[in-house]
DNA sequence: AAACATCGTTTTAATATATGAAACATCATC
DNA sequence: GATGATGTTTCATATATTAAAACGATGTTT
Protein backbone atom coordinates (compact mmCIF):
# COMPACT_ATOMS: atom_id res chain seq x y z
CA UNK A 1 0.00 0.00 0.00
CA UNK A 2 2.92 2.54 0.10
CA UNK A 3 3.25 2.65 -3.72
CA UNK A 4 0.03 4.16 -3.77
CA UNK A 5 -0.62 7.95 -3.57
CA UNK A 6 -3.92 8.89 -3.38
CA UNK A 7 -6.84 7.45 -1.59
CA UNK A 8 -8.76 7.05 -4.06
CA UNK A 9 -6.89 4.48 -5.18
CA UNK A 10 -6.32 3.14 -2.17
CA UNK A 11 -10.40 2.86 -1.79
CA UNK A 12 -10.76 0.98 -4.87
CA UNK A 13 -7.74 -1.07 -4.35
CA UNK A 14 -9.68 -2.71 -1.55
CA UNK A 15 -12.96 -2.92 -3.08
CA UNK A 16 -11.64 -4.95 -5.74
CA UNK A 17 -10.85 -7.58 -3.37
CA UNK A 18 -14.09 -7.96 -2.65
CA UNK A 19 -14.73 -11.15 -5.77
CA UNK A 20 -16.87 -13.70 -6.42
CA UNK A 21 -14.60 -15.80 -5.19
CA UNK A 22 -13.59 -14.08 -2.23
CA UNK A 23 -17.19 -11.66 -1.12
CA UNK A 24 -16.20 -11.66 2.79
CA UNK A 25 -13.24 -9.80 4.58
CA UNK A 26 -12.51 -9.12 8.30
CA UNK A 27 -10.06 -6.04 8.95
CA UNK A 28 -7.02 -8.44 9.66
CA UNK A 29 -7.16 -10.21 6.86
CA UNK A 30 -7.65 -8.15 4.25
CA UNK A 31 -4.84 -5.64 5.77
CA UNK A 32 -2.47 -9.10 5.37
CA UNK A 33 -3.70 -9.85 2.13
CA UNK A 34 -3.17 -5.74 0.96
CA UNK A 35 0.28 -5.93 2.79
CA UNK A 36 -1.13 -2.89 4.79
CA UNK A 37 -1.41 -1.53 8.31
CA UNK A 38 -4.29 -2.82 10.07
CA UNK A 39 -5.51 0.12 11.81
CA UNK A 40 -5.53 1.98 8.27
CA UNK A 41 -7.73 -0.63 6.30
CA UNK A 42 -9.91 -0.43 9.44
CA UNK A 43 -10.70 3.16 9.13
CA UNK A 44 -11.69 2.44 4.98
CA UNK A 45 -13.83 -0.29 5.92
CA UNK A 46 -15.35 1.54 8.49
CA UNK A 47 -15.57 4.77 6.11
CA UNK A 48 -17.34 2.60 2.94
CA UNK A 49 -19.31 0.86 5.97
CA UNK A 50 -20.94 4.41 6.77
CA UNK A 51 -21.54 5.34 3.26
CA UNK A 52 -23.04 1.35 2.42
CA UNK A 53 -20.66 0.84 0.10
CA UNK A 54 -19.35 -1.55 2.18
CA UNK A 55 -21.97 -3.84 4.30
CA UNK A 56 -20.62 -5.22 7.97
CA UNK A 57 -22.57 -8.57 8.74
CA UNK A 58 -23.93 -8.17 12.00
CA UNK A 59 -23.28 -11.68 13.06
CA UNK A 60 -19.60 -12.50 11.72
CA UNK A 61 -18.43 -8.79 11.71
CA UNK A 62 -17.29 -9.65 8.33
CA UNK A 63 -17.31 -6.91 5.21
CA UNK A 64 -18.91 -7.50 1.81
CA UNK A 65 -19.67 -5.15 -1.22
CA UNK A 66 -22.92 -3.23 -0.23
CA UNK A 67 -26.09 -1.42 -1.62
CA UNK A 68 -24.43 2.01 -2.53
CA UNK A 69 -22.25 0.23 -5.56
CA UNK A 70 -25.55 -1.78 -6.60
CA UNK A 71 -27.12 1.74 -6.73
CA UNK A 72 -24.10 3.41 -8.65
CA UNK A 73 -24.09 0.43 -11.04
CA UNK A 74 -27.17 0.75 -12.16
CA UNK A 75 -26.53 4.29 -12.98
CA UNK A 76 -23.45 3.64 -15.14
CA UNK A 77 -24.62 4.71 -18.46
CA UNK A 78 -23.89 1.76 -19.97
CA UNK A 79 -26.67 0.42 -17.90
CA UNK A 80 -28.81 2.54 -18.28
CA UNK A 81 -28.63 3.47 -21.66
CA UNK A 82 -27.89 0.41 -22.65
CA UNK A 83 -28.21 -2.91 -21.13
CA UNK A 84 -31.96 -1.79 -19.70
CA UNK A 85 -32.90 -0.57 -23.72
CA UNK A 86 -31.20 -4.17 -25.03
CA UNK A 87 -32.30 -6.62 -22.35
CA UNK A 88 -36.17 -7.39 -23.41
CA UNK A 89 -34.82 -7.98 -26.79
CA UNK A 90 -32.24 -10.12 -25.38
CA UNK A 91 -35.17 -12.35 -23.90
CA UNK A 92 -36.85 -12.63 -26.78
CA UNK A 93 -33.64 -14.21 -28.71
CA UNK A 94 -32.83 -16.40 -25.98
CA UNK A 95 -36.64 -17.55 -26.00
CA UNK A 96 -36.02 -18.19 -29.92
CA UNK A 97 -32.62 -19.80 -29.83
CA UNK A 98 -33.06 -21.88 -26.28
CA UNK A 99 -29.12 -21.20 -25.38
CA UNK A 100 -27.85 -18.67 -23.36
CA UNK A 101 -27.49 -15.21 -25.15
CA UNK A 102 -25.08 -12.90 -24.42
CA UNK A 103 -23.65 -9.49 -25.04
CA UNK A 104 -20.41 -8.29 -24.80
CA UNK A 105 -18.67 -4.74 -25.21
CA UNK A 106 -15.28 -4.34 -25.84
CA UNK A 107 -12.75 -2.53 -23.08
CA UNK A 108 -9.05 -2.57 -22.76
CA UNK A 109 -8.24 -5.26 -25.10
CA UNK A 110 -10.91 -7.76 -23.57
CA UNK A 111 -14.17 -8.36 -24.04
CA UNK A 112 -17.22 -7.20 -21.56
CA UNK A 113 -20.07 -8.85 -20.84
CA UNK A 114 -22.69 -6.88 -20.15
CA UNK A 115 -25.81 -8.64 -19.95
CA UNK A 116 -27.08 -12.37 -20.48
CA UNK A 117 -30.22 -14.53 -20.82
CA UNK A 118 -29.50 -17.66 -19.69
CA UNK A 119 -31.09 -20.81 -21.35
CA UNK A 120 -33.98 -22.85 -19.34
CA UNK A 121 -31.92 -25.95 -20.60
CA UNK A 122 -30.16 -27.85 -17.78
CA UNK A 123 -26.41 -27.27 -19.08
CA UNK A 124 -24.79 -23.11 -18.77
CA UNK A 125 -22.14 -21.26 -19.07
CA UNK A 126 -21.24 -19.70 -15.97
CA UNK A 127 -20.32 -16.17 -17.35
CA UNK A 128 -20.71 -13.27 -14.54
CA UNK A 129 -22.04 -9.83 -15.85
CA UNK A 130 -19.80 -7.22 -15.38
CA UNK A 131 -16.89 -9.62 -15.85
CA UNK A 132 -13.50 -9.24 -18.71
CA UNK A 133 -12.45 -11.81 -21.00
CA UNK A 134 -10.01 -12.70 -23.74
CA UNK A 135 -10.93 -11.30 -26.79
CA UNK A 136 -9.13 -13.96 -28.76
CA UNK A 137 -10.65 -17.04 -27.98
CA UNK A 138 -14.83 -16.13 -27.92
CA UNK A 139 -17.06 -15.91 -30.63
CA UNK A 140 -18.33 -12.43 -28.83
CA UNK A 141 -14.22 -11.06 -28.83
CA UNK A 142 -13.71 -11.90 -32.67
CA UNK A 143 -16.44 -10.93 -34.19
CA UNK A 144 -16.01 -7.29 -31.79
CA UNK A 145 -12.29 -7.64 -33.30
CA UNK A 146 -13.60 -7.82 -37.04
CA UNK A 147 -15.47 -5.41 -37.28
CA UNK A 148 -13.34 -3.12 -35.90
CA UNK A 149 -11.89 -0.01 -38.08
CA UNK A 150 -8.58 -1.35 -39.58
CA UNK A 151 -6.36 0.91 -37.47
CA UNK A 152 -8.01 0.08 -34.07
CA UNK A 153 -7.97 -3.36 -35.71
CA UNK A 154 -4.45 -3.32 -36.04
CA UNK A 155 -3.75 -1.77 -32.89
CA UNK A 156 -5.56 -4.23 -30.81
CA UNK A 157 -4.08 -7.45 -32.95
CA UNK A 158 -0.56 -5.96 -31.39
CA UNK A 159 -1.42 -5.52 -27.65
CA UNK A 160 -3.52 -8.82 -27.71
CA UNK A 161 -0.41 -10.45 -29.11
CA UNK A 162 2.16 -8.68 -26.99
CA UNK A 163 0.47 -8.05 -23.58
CA UNK A 164 -1.76 -10.49 -23.34
CA UNK A 165 0.61 -13.51 -24.85
CA UNK A 166 -2.55 -16.01 -25.82
CA UNK A 167 -3.03 -18.60 -23.75
CA UNK A 168 -4.12 -22.00 -25.89
CA UNK A 169 -7.60 -22.80 -23.15
CA UNK A 170 -7.90 -25.41 -25.57
CA UNK A 171 -6.39 -27.29 -28.12
CA UNK A 172 -8.25 -25.01 -30.51
CA UNK A 173 -7.34 -21.96 -29.17
CA UNK A 174 -6.03 -19.44 -31.60
CA UNK A 175 -2.93 -18.14 -30.37
CA UNK A 176 -1.34 -16.79 -33.66
CA UNK A 177 -1.38 -14.25 -35.28
CA UNK A 178 -1.49 -14.66 -38.66
CA UNK A 179 -4.37 -17.83 -38.00
CA UNK A 180 -6.36 -14.83 -36.08
CA UNK A 181 -6.27 -12.15 -38.46
CA UNK A 182 -7.31 -14.51 -41.39
CA UNK A 183 -10.20 -15.72 -38.91
CA UNK A 184 -10.87 -12.14 -39.13
CA UNK A 185 -11.32 -11.49 -42.24
CA UNK A 186 -13.36 -14.20 -42.66
CA UNK A 187 -16.00 -13.59 -40.22
CA UNK A 188 -15.93 -10.51 -41.72
CA UNK A 189 -17.42 -11.92 -45.41
CA UNK A 190 -19.34 -14.77 -43.48
CA UNK A 191 -20.75 -11.71 -40.78
CA UNK A 192 -20.50 -13.84 -38.06
CA UNK A 193 -18.05 -15.42 -35.65
CA UNK A 194 -17.97 -19.41 -34.67
CA UNK A 195 -16.10 -20.25 -31.80
CA UNK A 196 -15.91 -24.26 -31.64
CA UNK A 197 -14.24 -24.98 -28.22
CA UNK A 198 -11.58 -22.47 -28.21
CA UNK A 199 -12.11 -21.11 -24.68
CA UNK A 200 -13.88 -24.31 -23.20
CA UNK A 201 -13.95 -27.68 -24.09
CA UNK A 202 -17.50 -28.65 -24.76
CA UNK A 203 -18.62 -25.44 -25.19
CA UNK A 204 -19.68 -24.25 -28.55
CA UNK A 205 -20.49 -20.40 -29.39
CA UNK A 206 -21.93 -18.00 -32.30
CA UNK A 207 -21.32 -14.44 -32.68
CA UNK A 208 -22.50 -11.40 -34.21
CA UNK A 209 -21.76 -7.88 -34.23
CA UNK A 210 -24.20 -5.61 -33.34
CA UNK A 211 -23.60 -1.67 -34.99
CA UNK A 212 -25.53 1.34 -34.29
CA UNK A 213 -26.86 3.83 -36.44
CA UNK A 214 -23.20 4.97 -37.80
CA UNK A 215 -22.63 1.72 -38.32
CA UNK A 216 -20.08 1.77 -35.82
CA UNK A 217 -19.81 -2.03 -33.50
CA UNK A 218 -20.88 -1.08 -30.18
CA UNK A 219 -21.13 -4.70 -29.01
CA UNK A 220 -21.34 -8.71 -30.27
CA UNK A 221 -24.31 -10.62 -29.74
CA UNK A 222 -24.03 -14.20 -29.04
CA UNK A 223 -25.99 -18.03 -28.20
CA UNK A 224 -23.46 -20.62 -26.77
CA UNK A 225 -24.09 -24.27 -25.71
CA UNK A 226 -22.53 -27.07 -24.71
CA UNK A 227 -21.19 -29.37 -27.99
CA UNK A 228 -23.36 -32.16 -28.01
CA UNK A 229 -26.27 -30.06 -28.27
CA UNK A 230 -25.48 -27.37 -30.35
CA UNK A 231 -25.60 -28.63 -33.88
CA UNK A 232 -23.65 -27.23 -37.17
CA UNK A 233 -27.16 -26.78 -38.56
CA UNK A 234 -28.85 -24.88 -36.22
CA UNK A 235 -26.02 -22.26 -36.55
CA UNK A 236 -27.25 -20.58 -39.79
CA UNK A 237 -30.74 -20.67 -38.15
CA UNK A 238 -29.41 -18.71 -34.65
CA UNK A 239 -27.19 -16.60 -37.14
CA UNK A 240 -30.64 -15.49 -38.67
CA UNK A 241 -32.42 -14.41 -34.83
CA UNK A 242 -29.67 -13.00 -33.53
CA UNK A 243 -29.44 -10.85 -35.99
CA UNK A 244 -33.10 -10.07 -36.06
CA UNK A 245 -32.05 -9.22 -32.39
CA UNK A 246 -29.78 -6.90 -33.27
CA UNK A 247 -31.19 -5.08 -35.73
CA UNK A 248 -34.35 -4.69 -33.28
CA UNK A 249 -31.68 -3.41 -30.58
CA UNK A 250 -29.69 -1.06 -33.19
CA UNK A 251 -33.52 0.61 -33.62
CA UNK A 252 -33.74 1.28 -29.61
CA UNK A 253 -29.75 2.37 -28.79
CA UNK A 254 -29.56 5.44 -31.69
CA UNK A 255 -26.19 6.38 -31.44
CA UNK A 256 -25.13 4.93 -28.39
CA UNK A 257 -21.39 4.58 -28.16
CA UNK A 258 -19.61 2.82 -25.63
CA UNK B 1 -15.99 19.57 1.14
CA UNK B 2 -14.07 21.57 4.19
CA UNK B 3 -17.00 19.41 6.70
CA UNK B 4 -15.36 15.93 5.40
CA UNK B 5 -13.07 14.72 6.78
CA UNK B 6 -11.88 11.36 4.70
CA UNK B 7 -11.24 10.98 1.25
CA UNK B 8 -13.13 8.14 1.04
CA UNK B 9 -16.14 10.29 2.22
CA UNK B 10 -15.11 13.36 -0.27
CA UNK B 11 -14.94 10.25 -3.48
CA UNK B 12 -18.43 8.91 -2.68
CA UNK B 13 -19.63 12.30 -2.21
CA UNK B 14 -18.53 13.12 -5.65
CA UNK B 15 -19.54 9.84 -7.22
CA UNK B 16 -23.25 10.73 -5.78
CA UNK B 17 -23.63 13.87 -8.19
CA UNK B 18 -23.85 11.61 -11.33
CA UNK B 19 -27.37 11.23 -10.96
CA UNK B 20 -29.99 9.98 -13.82
CA UNK B 21 -30.81 13.53 -13.94
CA UNK B 22 -27.36 15.08 -14.46
CA UNK B 23 -24.80 12.25 -15.73
CA UNK B 24 -22.31 14.58 -16.99
CA UNK B 25 -19.82 16.87 -15.48
CA UNK B 26 -17.46 18.75 -16.21
CA UNK B 27 -14.36 19.94 -13.67
CA UNK B 28 -15.40 23.71 -12.84
CA UNK B 29 -18.93 23.12 -13.09
CA UNK B 30 -18.71 19.94 -10.15
CA UNK B 31 -16.36 22.19 -8.25
CA UNK B 32 -18.88 24.78 -7.72
CA UNK B 33 -21.57 22.57 -7.32
CA UNK B 34 -20.25 20.82 -4.46
CA UNK B 35 -18.48 23.85 -3.05
CA UNK B 36 -14.98 22.43 -3.10
CA UNK B 37 -11.79 23.82 -4.89
CA UNK B 38 -11.31 22.96 -8.53
CA UNK B 39 -7.76 21.31 -8.71
CA UNK B 40 -9.29 19.41 -5.54
CA UNK B 41 -12.02 18.18 -7.60
CA UNK B 42 -9.67 18.01 -10.84
CA UNK B 43 -7.89 15.67 -9.25
CA UNK B 44 -10.48 13.31 -7.70
CA UNK B 45 -12.07 13.30 -11.38
CA UNK B 46 -8.84 12.02 -12.79
CA UNK B 47 -8.05 9.71 -9.73
CA UNK B 48 -11.03 7.90 -9.92
CA UNK B 49 -11.12 8.11 -14.44
CA UNK B 50 -7.50 6.31 -14.41
CA UNK B 51 -9.40 3.56 -12.35
CA UNK B 52 -12.46 3.17 -14.39
CA UNK B 53 -14.51 4.77 -11.90
CA UNK B 54 -15.48 7.67 -14.09
CA UNK B 55 -15.25 7.87 -18.06
CA UNK B 56 -14.28 10.90 -19.45
CA UNK B 57 -15.71 11.41 -22.85
CA UNK B 58 -12.88 11.96 -25.42
CA UNK B 59 -14.99 14.83 -27.23
CA UNK B 60 -17.00 16.74 -24.58
CA UNK B 61 -14.36 15.91 -21.98
CA UNK B 62 -16.95 15.62 -19.41
CA UNK B 63 -16.81 12.77 -16.87
CA UNK B 64 -19.87 10.51 -16.27
CA UNK B 65 -19.91 6.88 -13.97
CA UNK B 66 -17.73 4.61 -15.79
CA UNK B 67 -17.36 0.38 -16.00
CA UNK B 68 -16.06 -0.41 -12.97
CA UNK B 69 -18.29 1.05 -10.88
CA UNK B 70 -20.79 -1.45 -13.40
CA UNK B 71 -18.60 -4.16 -12.38
CA UNK B 72 -18.55 -3.74 -8.86
CA UNK B 73 -22.01 -3.36 -8.87
CA UNK B 74 -22.60 -6.88 -10.36
CA UNK B 75 -20.30 -8.25 -7.78
CA UNK B 76 -22.52 -7.03 -4.62
CA UNK B 77 -24.74 -9.97 -3.02
CA UNK B 78 -27.91 -8.71 -3.52
CA UNK B 79 -27.26 -8.93 -7.40
CA UNK B 80 -25.29 -12.13 -7.39
CA UNK B 81 -26.99 -13.81 -4.92
CA UNK B 82 -30.67 -12.80 -5.36
CA UNK B 83 -31.38 -10.96 -8.72
CA UNK B 84 -28.96 -13.31 -10.68
CA UNK B 85 -30.90 -15.96 -9.18
CA UNK B 86 -34.41 -14.67 -9.48
CA UNK B 87 -34.91 -12.55 -12.60
CA UNK B 88 -35.80 -16.04 -14.56
CA UNK B 89 -38.87 -16.16 -12.88
CA UNK B 90 -39.26 -12.49 -12.54
CA UNK B 91 -39.67 -13.00 -16.62
CA UNK B 92 -42.17 -15.54 -16.43
CA UNK B 93 -44.50 -13.51 -13.86
CA UNK B 94 -44.01 -10.69 -16.00
CA UNK B 95 -45.42 -12.75 -18.83
CA UNK B 96 -48.28 -14.16 -17.62
CA UNK B 97 -49.77 -10.57 -15.96
CA UNK B 98 -48.41 -8.37 -18.99
CA UNK B 99 -48.00 -5.23 -16.77
CA UNK B 100 -44.58 -4.67 -15.26
CA UNK B 101 -43.33 -6.58 -12.40
CA UNK B 102 -41.07 -5.16 -9.57
CA UNK B 103 -39.36 -6.66 -6.48
CA UNK B 104 -37.70 -4.04 -3.63
CA UNK B 105 -36.54 -5.11 -0.23
CA UNK B 106 -36.23 -2.77 2.61
CA UNK B 107 -33.26 -0.44 3.28
CA UNK B 108 -33.08 2.60 5.75
CA UNK B 109 -36.49 2.37 6.28
CA UNK B 110 -37.61 2.82 2.31
CA UNK B 111 -37.66 0.26 -0.46
CA UNK B 112 -35.16 -0.36 -2.68
CA UNK B 113 -36.02 -1.42 -6.22
CA UNK B 114 -33.95 -4.04 -7.00
CA UNK B 115 -35.43 -5.35 -10.48
CA UNK B 116 -37.88 -5.16 -12.36
CA UNK B 117 -38.98 -6.81 -16.06
CA UNK B 118 -41.39 -4.16 -18.12
CA UNK B 119 -44.59 -4.85 -19.34
CA UNK B 120 -44.59 -4.69 -22.99
CA UNK B 121 -47.70 -2.85 -23.39
CA UNK B 122 -47.13 0.91 -23.78
CA UNK B 123 -47.44 2.44 -21.02
CA UNK B 124 -44.79 2.10 -18.30
CA UNK B 125 -43.69 2.98 -14.81
CA UNK B 126 -40.23 4.63 -15.10
CA UNK B 127 -38.59 3.52 -11.85
CA UNK B 128 -35.09 3.02 -12.01
CA UNK B 129 -33.50 0.04 -10.22
CA UNK B 130 -30.88 0.40 -7.65
CA UNK B 131 -33.33 3.54 -6.51
CA UNK B 132 -35.20 4.08 -3.52
CA UNK B 133 -38.27 5.34 -2.60
CA UNK B 134 -41.01 5.74 0.07
CA UNK B 135 -42.77 2.62 1.97
CA UNK B 136 -45.71 4.00 3.14
CA UNK B 137 -47.30 4.98 -0.22
CA UNK B 138 -46.55 1.89 -2.27
CA UNK B 139 -47.40 -1.52 -2.37
CA UNK B 140 -43.93 -3.06 -2.48
CA UNK B 141 -43.53 -1.13 0.97
CA UNK B 142 -46.63 -1.61 2.37
CA UNK B 143 -46.30 -5.40 2.09
CA UNK B 144 -42.73 -5.58 3.25
CA UNK B 145 -43.76 -3.37 6.43
CA UNK B 146 -46.73 -5.40 6.91
CA UNK B 147 -44.90 -8.75 7.41
CA UNK B 148 -42.08 -7.22 9.59
CA UNK B 149 -41.56 -8.50 12.83
CA UNK B 150 -43.93 -6.44 15.36
CA UNK B 151 -40.88 -5.01 16.79
CA UNK B 152 -39.43 -4.09 13.76
CA UNK B 153 -42.58 -2.75 11.97
CA UNK B 154 -43.16 -0.41 14.99
CA UNK B 155 -39.72 1.17 15.51
CA UNK B 156 -40.10 1.48 10.95
CA UNK B 157 -43.49 2.93 11.40
CA UNK B 158 -42.02 5.55 14.35
CA UNK B 159 -38.98 6.49 11.94
CA UNK B 160 -41.28 6.68 8.57
CA UNK B 161 -43.88 9.11 10.78
CA UNK B 162 -41.22 11.32 12.31
CA UNK B 163 -37.81 11.66 10.62
CA UNK B 164 -39.86 11.22 7.03
CA UNK B 165 -42.91 13.21 7.89
CA UNK B 166 -45.11 11.25 4.92
CA UNK B 167 -45.91 13.84 1.76
CA UNK B 168 -49.33 13.05 0.21
CA UNK B 169 -48.84 12.08 -3.94
CA UNK B 170 -52.12 11.92 -4.00
CA UNK B 171 -55.19 12.50 -2.25
CA UNK B 172 -55.24 8.63 -1.77
CA UNK B 173 -51.95 8.80 0.08
CA UNK B 174 -52.01 7.02 3.40
CA UNK B 175 -50.17 9.93 5.56
CA UNK B 176 -52.02 9.15 9.06
CA UNK B 177 -49.74 6.35 11.71
CA UNK B 178 -53.33 5.07 12.50
CA UNK B 179 -54.49 4.13 9.14
CA UNK B 180 -51.30 3.04 7.96
CA UNK B 181 -51.12 0.58 10.93
CA UNK B 182 -54.68 -0.46 10.27
CA UNK B 183 -53.86 -0.57 6.58
CA UNK B 184 -50.84 -3.14 7.51
CA UNK B 185 -53.15 -5.37 9.59
CA UNK B 186 -55.17 -5.60 6.79
CA UNK B 187 -52.81 -6.25 4.25
CA UNK B 188 -51.18 -9.32 6.51
CA UNK B 189 -54.58 -11.07 6.75
CA UNK B 190 -55.32 -10.57 3.05
CA UNK B 191 -52.06 -11.68 2.42
CA UNK B 192 -51.26 -8.83 -0.13
CA UNK B 193 -50.78 -5.15 -0.41
CA UNK B 194 -53.21 -2.42 -3.33
CA UNK B 195 -51.89 0.48 -4.13
CA UNK B 196 -54.70 2.69 -5.90
CA UNK B 197 -52.99 5.86 -6.95
CA UNK B 198 -51.47 6.09 -3.51
CA UNK B 199 -48.10 7.53 -4.98
CA UNK B 200 -49.24 8.27 -8.25
CA UNK B 201 -52.58 9.32 -9.90
CA UNK B 202 -53.66 7.20 -12.56
CA UNK B 203 -51.30 4.39 -10.86
CA UNK B 204 -52.64 0.82 -9.40
CA UNK B 205 -50.10 -1.69 -8.08
CA UNK B 206 -50.81 -5.02 -6.24
CA UNK B 207 -47.83 -6.49 -3.66
CA UNK B 208 -47.13 -9.83 -2.02
CA UNK B 209 -44.13 -10.73 0.58
CA UNK B 210 -41.24 -13.31 -1.14
CA UNK B 211 -40.07 -15.29 2.44
CA UNK B 212 -37.12 -16.57 2.73
CA UNK B 213 -36.79 -20.79 4.06
CA UNK B 214 -36.84 -19.42 7.74
CA UNK B 215 -40.24 -17.36 6.90
CA UNK B 216 -38.42 -13.98 7.14
CA UNK B 217 -39.60 -11.92 4.42
CA UNK B 218 -36.63 -10.57 2.34
CA UNK B 219 -38.38 -8.45 -0.67
CA UNK B 220 -41.75 -8.11 -1.57
CA UNK B 221 -43.21 -8.26 -5.38
CA UNK B 222 -45.12 -6.55 -7.38
CA UNK B 223 -47.81 -6.02 -10.50
CA UNK B 224 -48.46 -2.51 -11.99
CA UNK B 225 -49.98 -0.53 -13.98
CA UNK B 226 -52.41 2.27 -15.54
CA UNK B 227 -55.93 2.48 -13.78
CA UNK B 228 -57.83 2.09 -16.63
CA UNK B 229 -55.97 -1.23 -17.69
CA UNK B 230 -55.84 -2.76 -14.31
CA UNK B 231 -59.46 -3.65 -13.01
CA UNK B 232 -60.41 -4.66 -10.04
CA UNK B 233 -61.57 -7.98 -10.69
CA UNK B 234 -57.98 -8.95 -12.18
CA UNK B 235 -56.14 -8.70 -8.72
CA UNK B 236 -56.97 -11.92 -7.64
CA UNK B 237 -55.74 -13.59 -10.56
CA UNK B 238 -52.97 -11.23 -10.32
CA UNK B 239 -52.30 -12.15 -6.39
CA UNK B 240 -52.44 -15.98 -7.27
CA UNK B 241 -49.56 -15.11 -9.98
CA UNK B 242 -47.10 -13.08 -8.12
CA UNK B 243 -47.65 -15.55 -5.21
CA UNK B 244 -46.77 -18.60 -7.84
CA UNK B 245 -43.60 -16.81 -8.58
CA UNK B 246 -42.83 -15.59 -5.18
CA UNK B 247 -43.31 -19.64 -4.51
CA UNK B 248 -40.70 -20.54 -7.25
CA UNK B 249 -38.50 -17.69 -6.22
CA UNK B 250 -37.98 -19.00 -2.19
CA UNK B 251 -36.84 -22.01 -3.68
CA UNK B 252 -33.75 -20.25 -5.51
CA UNK B 253 -32.59 -18.29 -2.80
CA UNK B 254 -32.65 -20.44 0.20
CA UNK B 255 -31.72 -18.55 3.56
CA UNK B 256 -31.33 -15.41 2.17
CA UNK B 257 -31.30 -12.30 3.79
CA UNK B 258 -30.33 -9.11 2.54
C1' DA C 1 -9.60 -21.60 35.19
C1' DA C 2 -5.49 -19.65 33.82
C1' DA C 3 -2.73 -18.75 29.82
C1' DC C 4 -2.76 -17.96 25.14
C1' DA C 5 -4.40 -16.53 20.60
C1' DT C 6 -6.91 -13.77 17.63
C1' DC C 7 -9.73 -10.36 16.32
C1' DG C 8 -11.61 -5.54 16.09
C1' DT C 9 -10.92 -1.05 17.88
C1' DT C 10 -8.65 3.25 19.73
C1' DT C 11 -4.83 6.22 20.54
C1' DT C 12 -0.57 8.70 19.28
C1' DA C 13 3.12 11.49 17.32
C1' DA C 14 5.54 11.54 12.80
C1' DT C 15 4.99 12.31 8.13
C1' DA C 16 3.20 11.89 3.80
C1' DT C 17 -0.59 13.50 1.29
C1' DA C 18 -4.29 16.65 0.20
C1' DT C 19 -5.33 21.36 -0.33
C1' DG C 20 -6.26 25.97 -2.63
C1' DA C 21 -4.52 30.13 -4.73
C1' DA C 22 -2.44 31.41 -8.51
C1' DA C 23 -0.47 30.91 -12.89
C1' DC C 24 -0.74 28.61 -17.28
C1' DA C 25 -2.83 26.50 -21.41
C1' DT C 26 -6.33 25.89 -24.64
C1' DC C 27 -10.24 26.95 -26.84
C1' DA C 28 -14.28 29.47 -28.17
C1' DT C 29 -16.72 33.83 -28.83
C1' DC C 30 -17.03 38.63 -29.41
C1' DG D 1 -6.69 40.22 -30.69
C1' DA D 2 -9.11 40.83 -26.41
C1' DT D 3 -12.26 38.40 -23.32
C1' DG D 4 -14.10 34.78 -20.78
C1' DA D 5 -14.77 30.19 -20.17
C1' DT D 6 -12.78 25.82 -19.82
C1' DG D 7 -9.10 22.11 -18.07
C1' DT D 8 -4.46 21.59 -16.12
C1' DT D 9 -0.09 22.25 -13.37
C1' DT D 10 2.58 24.15 -9.68
C1' DC D 11 3.95 24.72 -4.88
C1' DA D 12 4.09 26.16 -0.03
C1' DT D 13 1.08 25.13 3.69
C1' DA D 14 -2.15 22.72 6.41
C1' DT D 15 -4.11 18.55 7.52
C1' DA D 16 -5.53 14.10 7.06
C1' DT D 17 -3.28 9.58 6.85
C1' DT D 18 -0.20 6.39 8.72
C1' DA D 19 1.63 2.54 11.64
C1' DA D 20 3.08 0.90 16.18
C1' DA D 21 1.49 -0.03 20.27
C1' DA D 22 -1.87 -0.74 23.66
C1' DC D 23 -6.60 -2.07 24.64
C1' DG D 24 -10.65 -4.86 25.15
C1' DA D 25 -13.44 -8.57 23.94
C1' DT D 26 -13.97 -13.25 22.50
C1' DG D 27 -12.78 -17.77 21.88
C1' DT D 28 -9.37 -21.68 22.19
C1' DT D 29 -5.97 -24.53 24.41
C1' DT D 30 -3.57 -26.40 28.12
Amino acid sequence: MKELKSSVQKTFKILEYFTTQKPEWGVTELAKAIGSNKSTVYRFLADLTKLGVLYKHPETEKYSLGLKLFELGNRVQLKSAFVDKTHPELIEVAKSITETVHIAVFKNYQIFHIDKVESPQGLKLSSRIGSSGPAYSTALGKVLLAFLPTAEQEQALQVIMTEQSPIAFTEYTITNRQTLQKELIKIKEKGYALDREESEMGLICVGIPIFNQHNEVVASLSASGPSNRFKEENVVNYVTTLQKGATAIRQRIDYFKP
